[in-house]
DNA sequence: ACCACAATTGATCGAATGGTCAAGTCTGTG
DNA sequence: CACAGACTTGACCATTCGATCAATTGTGGT
């Protein structure tokens, strides 16, 4: 059984904590005194350790205490700034969300069907190549069900998603894409540029090359328009 | 520091352990009795509950006793069967392994191209549907740079894979299939079907459906035959 | 220079949990 | 039936790890 939480008035810098910040900014509303630049240092510097860990080795697998020792902090400076591992788990799932959502965002009705998409593989594939941490830490959460994300999941991903389908089925009734599952498409997208930042080290062992090398980054690029694409456009 | 092992003799049934069976069977050289029908049953009930747990919480988020409590036995009788949680783990793992990589083998050199891929495609999504558990337990450990897999998947898969690139790549140079990657395909094979496993929450949040239906099962399978045969099939 | 509060630390607590031990009970075989 | 050894159990140990607390140091603003 856990213990009343007692909360107790303590330290500001904890905002993000447990559930969605009242104030979506993500800033205490108003601290008493604002945070040092060391302060602020120090929580960047702790989320980009965070994100590392938890994307290597998921929540329960990493210690808080590596995570600190990461940063250069710790283990008790560290808890200074998060209240908890689950308040720094979701602050650093929530900051890495916007990020991971906005190549969706550039699809736009205004632009040619076979530019837009085009231009959406190639940005996921290069978010792929230069975050591939963000990527494993959302597969992880989502593939163990998405505890903590399945709310921001099924209203903000859920809506962005449904406006992108229509969009894609208006393409389509207009002849300018092929009949083909809207969804099935956008599955097709995530799997296959996800695949090369999450299976990373299998891609790897197999081809012994990886995104981060030009070569073969164009030629995943290439590999993945012609065989999405080719099948889409009429 | 961890206190040296002891190597007390102790019971038979420990076999399959840290490191992987001297004997591929797996089953112990000679005990002095056989196994009870009863210790068989229990064994595969752990490991059919351990595949569960292992494949929503992964390694560290899974409690020893909640796989015991699934299967119905105490954890010091679950200790009985695996010396260790590693030793379990493994032991899911392995057993695993071979259903997992058996459709590749399946792509004969004997067969037609478009029928080969076609079945294999279909082979994986079916796997896909009837073992999710598998497909996220592999995931889980792949992503998290395979730590107890990297020996076997750098030779098993590694020499798998390179026979059946070598094929593919027969079969482009017989102007069967249209010059096309290997490696990229089979990835692009891999990322989609197993999409729909490992991001099932994801997919039945986004589009009310899952594997498990057959309409979508067949749509799923049209749509990814359609996308990735289309691209390398003259 | 002072002071309120941010930042940092080391000691420590307590629950969770992997694993051990000793003592059983059950069961197939001779 | 007797017994060896498979199977089962509950008590227990040791450690890890998240989290708290009290106390100290650093620092920006007046």
């Amino acid at each position: 059984m856990l213990s009343q939480p007692v909360n107790r008035p303590l330290p500001m810098r904890h905002f993000a904590d447990e559930l969605p910040a009242a104030q979506p900014d993500g800033e205490p509303s108003a601290p008493v005194r604002a945070m040092t630049a060391a302060g602020e240092a120090n929580r960047e510097r702790i989320l980009d350790a965070a994100l590392a860990c938890f994307a290597r080795t998921g929540l329960s697998g990493t210690r808080i205490e590596a995570i600190a020792h990461d940063a250069g902090l710790s283990k008790t400076n560290l808890l200074y700034y998060f209240r908890s591992k689950n308040a720094l788990y979701l602050a650093v799932l929530t900051r890495t969300l916007d990020m991971w959502l906005e190549p969706l965002r550039a699809i736009d009705a205004d632009r040619d069907p076979r530019e837009a998409l085009g231009h959406y593989i190639t940005a996921k594939l290069e978010a792929a190549r230069d975050h591939p941490e963000a990527s494993r830490l959302f597969a992880l959460e989502v593939m163990q069900g998405a505890p903590m994300l399945s709310a921001v999941l099924a209203t903000d991903l859920k809506e962005l998603v449904d406006r992108k389908v229509a969009l894609l089925q208006r393409w389509q009734s207009e002849g300018r894409l092929k009949p083909h599952e809207p969804h099935h498409l956008l599955f097709q997208i995530w799997a296959t540029t996800q695949h090369y930042a999450d299976f990373a080290t299998q891609v790897e062992q197999l081809t012994g090359a990886s995104l981060a090398d030009p070569a073969f980054f164009e030629q995943t690029r290439k590999a993945i328009l012609a065989s999405i694409l080719g099948s889409v456009l009429p």
